[in-house]
DNA sequence: GTGAAAGCGCTAACAT
DNA sequence: ATGTTAGCGCTTTCAC
C-alpha cells in the first residue's frame, strides 16, 4: 500500500500537521524534526497523493488541451509545446482528441471539467451562442486556438486573414492572372466553426481583388484531385493556393501522375510549412508561422489567468508569419 | 461556485446519500425521488468533482503516457491511438514529454505517480536493476513500448530483430555485398536503454551473416552525412540501411545534392514507414509496423490489469511487420 | 514548535 | 426507500 502522511506521522512519533510542515516547507518546525520527517519519507518512499492535495486546495495542476487528432502534424508539434510550456510551470497535460466530431468535443469539455482541469485549451468546431453559453457554465479559464469563438474568448492565433491576403499579392505579383482556392473544410460552412478557413478565403479574396482578380474558384468538396482533373492548365497563367500543405502535396502526386508540370503548367502553393516539405521537390511556396510560439502563448496566458485572475493584455492574432518561397509558384 | 452533492441534496430536500444514488444509477431509489434529483442536477447545471470520486474511489481513470516527444510522427500517431481506445474505456490520458533526458523522464515518472494514474504507458531511455527497482516502488500497473526493459516488465512491440533480418534478407538477395547501417542512437550504447535500435542492428547483422555478408559498417554519428561524404559508391554495390525513415531522407536529399543516385549509385532502405513517404520520390522502401495497434494494445492490455489484476496473455513481441518495396534498393 | 480537528466532495456501509 | 456517518489523504486553522 501506498504510504501516506498519517503513516509517516506514527511512524516519527509526531502529528500530521508536522509532516505536513516538514513536506511543504511551511516555517514553524525545528529543523531536527524536519530532518526526521524527511529521511522517514524518503526511507518509506513516501509520495503526495495529488488528488487529496487537489481536493483541499481546489486545484489539480492540470490542463486540459481539446484537439482534432494529431495525425496533422500542426496539432502534433502544437501540442508539443504545451506540454513543455506546461510542465515548466508544473502542470500536467490532459489531451483529449474529437476527430472534428462535434458531439465528441462536448463530451471531451465535460469530462475535462468534472476531472478538474484548472484550465482549458480549447480547438473547438462549435460556435454560437448556446455553445458560448455552455462554456459559460465552466469555472475554470478557456483560451481559444485557430478557430476564434468571439470577443467573450481569449483568442490565440496568426492573423490569418492578413497571410492568405500577403499570399494573394504575392501570386498576383508573380502574374497569375486565374487563382484555384482548395478547401475542403469549407464545405462546413455554417455548419461548424471553421473561422481559420474562412479567414483565409477572405484574405485571399481581398488581397486579390485589390489586383484586379475578382475571381476566385472555390473547391469546397473532398474530391478535389478529381475536381482538377476538369480544369484546363495552359499558358501557366493559373495558380493553386491550397489551405494546407497537405491538401498541396496530393495535388503534387496527382499532377506528377498527369504529367502536369509545377510551376510550368500550373502554379502551387500551400499553407503550414510542414517540416516534411524539406524532402519534396519541387520545393513547393507555402506560409510559415509560429504553432509552438501558438502553444506557449496559451499555456502561459492560461496560467497567468488561473494564478493571478485576468488574462494578460496582448494584442491577439499577433503572431508572425511569413511566405517561404519554394520552387513551386 | 461549482455545486456540489450536498448542494443538491439541499434543493431536493433529501440527502446527499440519496443524491449519490440518483445520480449514478444505485438501486434503493424511488423513480420519482430519482427524477427529481436529476432534474435539479441538471437545472443547477451540476458536474461530479472526480477528484473527490478519486479520493475514495482510489481511482482516477487517468493513465499517463511518458514519451519522447512528438516531433517524431510515429510516436504523435501513438499518442493519437491510446487517446482513442483509453477513451472508449472511459480513461484519459496524461501525456508526459522526456526529450529523451533521463532526469526529466524520471521527473515525468514521479509526476505521472503523485498524480495517482491508474496505470502508465512507458518509452523509456532508463534500463537496469536500479530502475526497475525503482518501478518497482508504484503501485499502478506499467506498460513499457519501444524500450524492452527486462521479463519483468510487460511489453508490447514488434519484433524488431526480426524485421531487421527479413531486411537484410531482402537486401542481400537483390544481390548488394557492401551494407552501412545508419543509426545514431547507437552512440548511446550502455549508457541509455536503446533496445530498439540495438535489435535492429542484431537482426541486420544475423540476417547478413546468413547470406554470407560478415561485415556492416554501422554509422552512429550524429554527422552521419559527412561520413557518407567519405565513401565511395560505385558499381552499386552498397545498400544503405537507416534506422528510420527521417535519415533515409536526410540522406536522399543529400545525395540529391551531391548527384548521386538511387538506387543506381546506391541502395537506400528505411524504417517505420511513415505517412509523408508517400509524397516522397523516388520510392523509399521500408519496413512499416502497425503504431496504432501498439498504443491500442498496451491501452488495452493496461486496463485489462487495472480491472481484472492480471496483463492477458499474448506473446509479446508479436505484431506484424512488412516490408514496403520501393523504388530505392 | 507542535498537536488536534475540521473539512474539501464524494462513496459506501450501516441505520432507520 | 432514505438518512446518517465515517472515511479517502491532504491542508489549514486554532489551540496549546
Amino acid at each position: 500500500m501506498r504510504i501516506t502522511i498519517k503513516d509517516l506521522a506514527e511512524y516519527c512519533g509526531v502529528s500530521s500537521g508536522t509532516v505536513d510542515r516538514a513536506l511543504n516547507n511551511r516555517p514553524g518546525i525545528k529543523l531536527k524534526t524536519k530532518q526526521k520527517v524527511l529521511e522517514a519519507a524518503a526511507k518509506l518512499n513516501y509520495r503526495p497523493d495529488f488528488t487529496a492535495r487537489s481536493l483541499v486546495k481546489g486545484k489539480t495542476m492540470t490542463l486540459g488541451i481539446v484537439l482534432f487528432d494529431l495525425y496533422n502534424r500542426t496539432f502534433a508539434q502544437l501540442l508539443n509545446a504545451v506540454e513543455l510550456k506546461a510542465k515548466e510551470y508544473g502542470y500536467f497535460i490532459y489531451v483529449a482528441l474529437t476527430n472534428k466530431d462535434p458531439d465528441n468535443e462536448k463530451q471531451c469539455i465535460e469530462y475535462l471539467a468534472n476531472h478538474k482541469v484548472d484550465g482549458m485549451i480549447l480547438f473547438t468546431v462549435h460556435q454560437g451562442e448556446e455553445f458560448e453559453h455552455y462554456l459559460e457554465s465552466f469555472s475554470f479559464p478557456i483560451i481559444t486556438i485557430f478557430n476564434f469563438l468571439s470577443e467573450r474568448w481569449q483568442y490565440i492565433g496568426i492573423h490569418e486573414r492578413g497571410a492568405m491576403k500577403d499570399v494573394a499579392l504575392f501570386i498576383a505579383d508573380k502574374g497569375y492572372t486565374k487563382i484555384t482556392y482548395i478547401c475542403p473544410p469549407l464545405s462546413f460552412q455554417g455548419k461548424r466553426n471553421i473561422f481559420t478557413q474562412e479567414e483565409r478565403l477572405k484574405g485571399l479574396e481581398e488581397g486579390l481583388s485589390e489586383r484586379g482578380i475578382n475571381h476566385v474558384k472555390v473547391i469546397k468538396q473532398n474530391d478535389y484531385l478529381d475536381v482538377l482533373d476538369g480544369l484546363v492548365f495552359k499558358d501557366g497563367d493559373m495558380a493553386i493556393v491550397c489551405s494546407c500543405d497537405l491538401y498541396a502535396l496530393e495535388v503534387m502526386n496527382h499532377f506528377k501522375e498527369k504529367k502536369i508540370k509545377i510551376p510550368e503548367d500550373v502554379g502551387l502553393m500551400g499553407f503550414d510549412n510542414i517540416d516534411v516539405l524539406k524532402y519534396i521537390s519541387p520545393k513547393l511556396t507555402t506560409v510559415e508561422y509560429p504553432v509552438e510560439e501558438i502553444g506557449k502563448m496559451a499555456v502561459e496566458s492560461l496560467i497567468y489567468k488561473i494564478e493571478d485572475g485576468k488574462f494578460n493584455t496582448y494584442s491577439p492574432m499577433s503572431l508572425d508569419f511569413k511566405i517561404i518561397e519554394g520552387e513551386s509558384i
